[in-house]
DNA sequence: CCCGATGTTCGATT
DNA sequence: AAATCGAACATCGG
């Protein structure tokens, strides 16, 4: 579910959590931990204080003493801050309990996504490609690292270790705006600087908005993003396309449903 | 009721 | 080597 917007979205919902001190950790799930078990989870995380939260693409990172509390929400997880734990815990797969009597809970229906414990953030930094947001990721970059590949646009553009935080909603959406086809082949790209300025500008207008909620994605306190009805592409199938009035297509790229207008995008 | 699809990622198989 | 497929899960809609 959750893109680089959506993320971001909950990243900055969850600002208040600096300086806050975290004193224990419960899970009813046992897998809820990618690369650590929950009991040491448990173990290592108490009387750790969130010196700061970011993100790298669409992973939320909690700075916490000498070590990092990496979450990735797959797609449906759901990170929030609460003063008391919800009534209905059918989702609740995991919740840390904070100095404040609060607890930052994680919920995830489907339960594919959780938490990394890394001793370096360049634990994390080798999963990851560049962040859109990573001052080095310029026109330029992108003009030079498009000509290397050989392969279609849009499965590079969903590869998170050429560039991390674009998903199956924004990628559609910037495809469409740059008027390319999905299948294009990235070395062939002519118009790269459109294609940068419709990636950052896709990303800011969606994060203005709150991220997009198509079912599932929820922030803070059941807040939803609202960027659902900027989508131009993404959901529309057999609307008509806003600059030709022709049906919008769904088709399968990258073993992914892809919106696409086959008349703009070639 | 059953089947297919869902915003992600990883690993196995062509 | 690159592309495709299934699996990890639960829910919803046709």
């Amino acid at each position: 579910m959750p893109e680089l917007p959506e993320v971001q979205t909950v990243v900055t919902s969850l600002s208040k959590l600096k300086n806050k001190e975290i004193i224990d950790f419960s899970s009813s799930w046992e897998k809820v931990t990618y690369n650590c078990t929950p009991t040491n989870l448990k173990k290592v995380i108490k009387d750790n204080i969130i010196q700061d939260i970011s993100r790298i693409g669409k992973y939320i990172i909690l700075h916490l003493n000498n070590k990092y509390l990496i979450c990735h929400l797959r797609m449906t997880g759901y990170l929030y801050l609460t003063k008391s734990l919800p009534v209905n815990n059918k989702h609740v797969r995991c919740y840390f309990n904070l100095s404040s009597n609060e607890f930052l809970v994680y919920e995830d229906i489907r339960k594919f996504g959780g938490f990394y414990l890394f001793k370096n953030l360049f634990e994390l930094k080798q999963k990851v490609g560049i962040d859109p947001y990573n001052k080095k990721f310029t026109t330029q970059w992108l003009q030079k690292n498009l000509s290397r590949k050989s392969g279609m646009i849009k499965h590079l553009l969903l590869n998170q270790k050429f560039i991390c935080g674009l998903g199956n909603i924004y990628t559609d959406e910037i495809l469409w705006k740059t008027r390319i086809h999905p299948n294009h082949i990235a070395r062939n790209i002519k118009n790269t600087d459109f294609l940068y300025q419709n990636i950052i500008s896709t990303l800011n207008e969606s994060i203005k908005f709150h991220g997009t909620t198509i079912m599932n994605f929820k922030f803070d306190n059941m807040k939803t993003g609202n960027y659902k009805t900027k989508l131009k592409v993404y959901g529309r199938k057999n609307l008509p396309c806003e600059r030709c009035k022709k049906k919008i297509l769904k088709i399968k790229v990258a073993g992914r449903g892809t919106y696409i207008c086959s008349h703009c995008q070639k």
